[in-house]
DNA sequence: ACAAAAGTGTTGTCTATACACCCATGG
DNA sequence: CCATGGGTGTATAGACAACACTTTTGT
C-alpha cells in the first residue's frame, strides 16, 4: 500500500525476450530451497524486499507458450509488505498501482489480478489486515487501506466493529494527534494476532451446536 | 463419495522408492501441455477417469526431499467425481477412505489432507456439491455427502433451505421411492448451475448498498 | 462558538440453526 | 392405524449496514 493505493512491485527487463517492459520479481528455483525459500531468496537479494509480513502460493502458470523460448513453468505467490514499510530500490523498479499497470511481460497482468482477487476475498474472511497496516493505526487509516485495497469505500464504523467483535483489534492506550483543522485526537489500535488466522472458516453449513463466534 | 465415506483414488507403487505404499496419480508434464491438461490427460491414461466434474490447483509441493533422486516438484490437484459414476479401475489402483489411508508414498498423505481442507472450505460458500452429487438426488442423499465430506451430521432441512436460498437447488418433479419401511417418498432435486459458482464471496465488509444476496 | 474528526447507540434487515409439527407411504 | 422417513412453519439468536448522535479537539 502507497500513496493511497494498492501497488505491486515491478522490474523493468532490460534483455529480450519482452525487454522494457515489467515484470514480476522472481527466478530459478535452487536445488536445495522450496519454492516459499525461493521467492523469499529472490526478494531479498534483488529487490532488497526482507519485510514481508505475508507470504502465500497463488498458483502455478505453466501455458507451455507463456515464455518465449525455453519451457517456464512458474509459482506465483501472493507477498505483503507493511505499509510503514519502505524497503530501498534499485534503479531498474518500482511500485506501480494495480489498477494502472505499465506495460507487462508475459502473463504477469493475470497474476497480479489474481494477486489482487485472493487478497480482496481474504480481507474479509481472515485477519490478513495485519498484513497491510503499521504496527499501530487508526481506524481512520485502517479504513484508507481497506478502501484501496478493496476498492470501494469501507465505513470505519463498521470496520471497526466487525474487527472488535472478532477480537482481532485492540487498543494500545496511545492517540494520535489531531490534524490542523482539528477534531478529535484518534485513539491507536493494533491487531491482536501476528500471523494469518481465519476468522469465518464456515459461512453456513457449521457443525451443529456451534454458536457462530 | 463412496460407501458413504470421502475417498480418494491411490495406486500401489510397484518399483522403488517406495515400493509396496499408495500413491497419487499424476506424472510427468509434457512439453505441450498446462499443468491441468497434464493431470486430466494422467487420470484418463493411468486410471480411465474421464468424468472429473470439477478441477482445481491445490498447491506446489516443492521441498528439496520430497522424493528420494532426481528434483521433483509437484503441483496438487483437487479433482471431484460425482458419485453416481464408477469407472473401471486397473488392478493397482483402488478407493481409500480419506479417514483410513494406508501407506502412502512420499507426501501425499499432507497432499490428501490439504485437499480435504480445501473441499471443506468450498463447501460452505460455493455451489461445490454439484460436482459430488449425481445428476438427480434427494435432499438425504445430499445430506449423506455433505455430512461424510465435512466430517459432520448436516441438517437435511436446512441444507436444503441454505442451498434454496441462493438459487441452487431446483425440483426436477420427479420422486423417489420410498424403502421397504415406508415413509414418504422424496423429491427429486437438481443443482441449477453445473459449473462452480461462489455464492458467499464477501462473509464481512461488502460493498455499500448491497444487500447480502 | 463553530467546524472537523472520532467514536457510540440504535434500528432494521437478513441469515442461519433448532425444533416442533404436518404429510405421504408401507406394512 | 402405526411406524418411518420427507418436508414445512416458526421461533430465536446473531451479524451487519446505515445513520443519527455524542465526544473531543483546533481555530
Amino acid at each position: 500500500m502507497r500513496q493511497g493505493s494498492l501497488q505491486v512491485l515491478l522490474w523493468q527487463r532490460a534483455l529480450a525476450p519482452h525487454s522494457g517492459r515489467w515484470s514480476l520479481p522472481g527466478g530459478r528455483l535452487c536445488a536445495d530451497e522450496d519454492v516459499e525459500a525461493s521467492i523469499r531468496r529472490q526478494l531479498a537479494e534483488k529487490v532488497d524486499v526482507r519485510q514481508l509480513a505475508h507470504v502465500e502460493q497463488l498458483a502455478v502458470f505453466s501455458a507451455p507458450d507463456r515464455v518465449p523460448g525455453e519451457r517456464v513453468v512458474a509459482t506465483a505467490f501472493l507477498g505483503l509488505v507493511p505499509c510503514d514499510n519502505d524497503p530501498e530500490l534499485p534503479n531498474d523498479t518500482s511500485w506501480y498501482p494495480v489498477e494502472a499497470l505499465p506495460d507487462t511481460a508475459f502473463d504477469h497482468e493475470a497474476i497480479v489480478l489474481r494477486a489482487r482477487n485472493r487478497l480482496r476475498a481474504k480481507l474479509s474472511y481472515t485477519n490478513l489486515g495485519f498484513a497491510l497496516a503499521a504496527p499501530e493505526f487508526t481506524v481512520s487509516a485502517l479504513r484508507e487501506l481497506y478502501s484501496a485495497a478493496l476498492g470501494y469505500r469501507v465505513s470505519a464504523t463498521n470496520l471497526q466493529r466487525v474487527l472488535s467483535r472478532r477480537g482481532l483489534l485492540e487498543p494500545t492506550g496511545h492517540t494520535a494527534p489531531p490534524g490542523p483543522s482539528g477534531g478529535r485526537p484518534a485513539a491507536l489500535f493494533r491487531f491482536t494476532a501476528g500471523g494469518i488466522l481465519v476468522t469465518d472458516p464456515f459461512a453456513v453449513l457449521r457443525p451443529p451446536g456451534s454458536a457462530r463466534a
